[in-house]
DNA sequence: CTGGTACTCACGTGGTAGAG
DNA sequence: CTCTACCACGTGAGTACCAG
């Protein structure tokens, strides 16, 4: 009896958390979501909430600190080994994947390179605060985003179980958003990727692990199956027997992403040969619920409960929590606006009413010119025509 | 292609102790 | 009392492989 009540109780523990954390997005380069590598998900999971978090420091760096209470509430847990986890990520351990050995490599799309860089720089794990900082070079995916990148829900991505779900759900929602701004067409939408570029991708074959392969990605249109024979050759070719793939990452994949994401997806392989052996996946995508979609890509990048709380801790004034959100409303959900503008209130003498005053003050421009991410959030996602020229031709 | 087995290791769960 | 931190144990994810 004890017991289930208690699973009832971390049940809804649980239902609440995902609804607070309901209308949080993060933006990634598409750079980095279609870039090599292997990551655990946990890793990728941090590296989205450090995304949210980012900060840029005076010498240039990026760096996220992000404190393990809300860690514990995004990733849903409330106790348990979920420092050892932590732990385990940031501290190197013989043959254990840590953050700082998630190495990436990826198309520079500007310099015309290819590059293989470490992500994360530096961890630690101090008094509860989880500190990432990182690479200077992948610095430019992840603030300030200008064009070529897509937003995806970090509620959603944070329920995944699966890698593969949480990486083909980044990829697939990125090639969907690309078709969508150059179709103009509400889809569906079909994509075909090359097995092992699959593969890759989701880092079943990690570049890491062979030289030779890493060597082969650095060329502008790889030779995959020469990478395919490499890994084959090394080992390193995980789920070699497509049955394998299919169930455990493929099939899996997809079924959660139906059931959890914004996205619905199929996809059938493409066979040729003798063998009919399967070359390629062809997925066909579908948006789920347009107008709910588009909501959750205009939502703000922080817990809307989290900062009425914030608010109501900043004024000396009682407002209610639907006070708070009004204002949070006017200021575009940006609390740096909302800061800013209170500080203005108080140097102007007596208001007699704070939240009218307040949204008035900041549709009237009464913010802080906010840099960088924040200013960001307003912009379309554009993508500039030379890419896609490029792709055109490539295709 | 599906079912089933085997194995490893990461993760989930819950208890607990100490610091603030 | 809350939060950090550590421990033990069971479970689930990830992978390979074989039989029907």
């Amino acid at each position: 009896m004890g017991v289930s009540k208690r699973k009832l109780e971390s049940k809804t523990k649980n239902t609440e958390n995902s609804t607070m954390l309901s209308n949080v997005t993060y933006k990634k380069s598409n750079t980095l979501i279609t870039a090599k590598g292997k990551s655990t998900l946990l890793g990728q999971k941090l590296f989205a909430i450090g995304i949210l978090m980012a900060k840029e420091l005076d010498d240039g760096s990026l760096e996220a600190i992000i404190p393990g209470t809300y860690l514990r509430k995004a990733l849903g847990r409330n106790n348990g080994s979920f420092y050892d986890q932590i732990v385990a990520l940031v501290e190197p351990q013989k043959n254990k994947a840590s953050l700082l050995d998630w190495r990436i490599i990826y198309k520079d799309k500007e310099e015309q390179k290819i590059e293989a860089s470490n992500v994360i720089t530096d961890v630690t794990f101090h008094d509860g605060r989880l500190t990432l900082r990182y690479n200077s070079k992948i610095k430019k995916y992840i603030t300030g985003l200008k064009n070529n990148y897509t937003v995806l829900n970090l509620s959603e991505s944070l329920t995944f179980t699966s890698i593969y779900t949480y990486r083909l759900y980044e990829v697939l929602k990125a090639e969907m958003d690309y078709q969508r701004a150059i179709s103009h067409s509400e889809g569906p939408y079909e994509v075909t990727y090359e097995l092992t570029d699959l593969k890759l991708m989701l880092g079943i074959i990690d570049p890491q692990e062979n030289a030779d392969i890493a060597k082969a990605l650095k060329k502008e249109s790889p030779d995959y199956e020469k990478i395919e024979k490499k890994a084959e050759e090394s080992g390193i070719n995980k789920m070699s027997n497509y049955t394998d793939f299919r169930r455990y990452a493929l099939e899996r994949a997809k079924k959660e992403l139906n059931k959890k994401s914004s996205i619905h997806v199929d996809y059938k392989p493409v066979r040729m040969g003798r063998g009919g052996k399967v070359v390629s996946i062809c997925f066909k995508l579908s948006r789920v619920g347009h107008e709910k979609a588009k909501e959750v890509e205009d939502a703000p990048k922080k817990d809307i409960f989290e900062q009425i709380d914030e608010m109501q801790q900043l004024f000396s004034e009682k407002i209610t929590a639907s006070d708070a959100k009004a204002i949070l409303e006017a200021a575009g959900m940006d609390m740096k606006k909302v800061r800013y503008a209170y500080g203005i209130s108080r140097k102007s003498g007596r208001i007699d009413n704070i939240v009218g005053w307040m949204i008035s003050a900041i549709k009237n421009g009464y913010t802080e010119n906010v840099s960088g991410a924040s200013d960001a959030d307003f912009e379309q996602n554009t993508y500039d025509f030379e890419e896609l020229e490029k792709r055109f031709v490539e295709n």
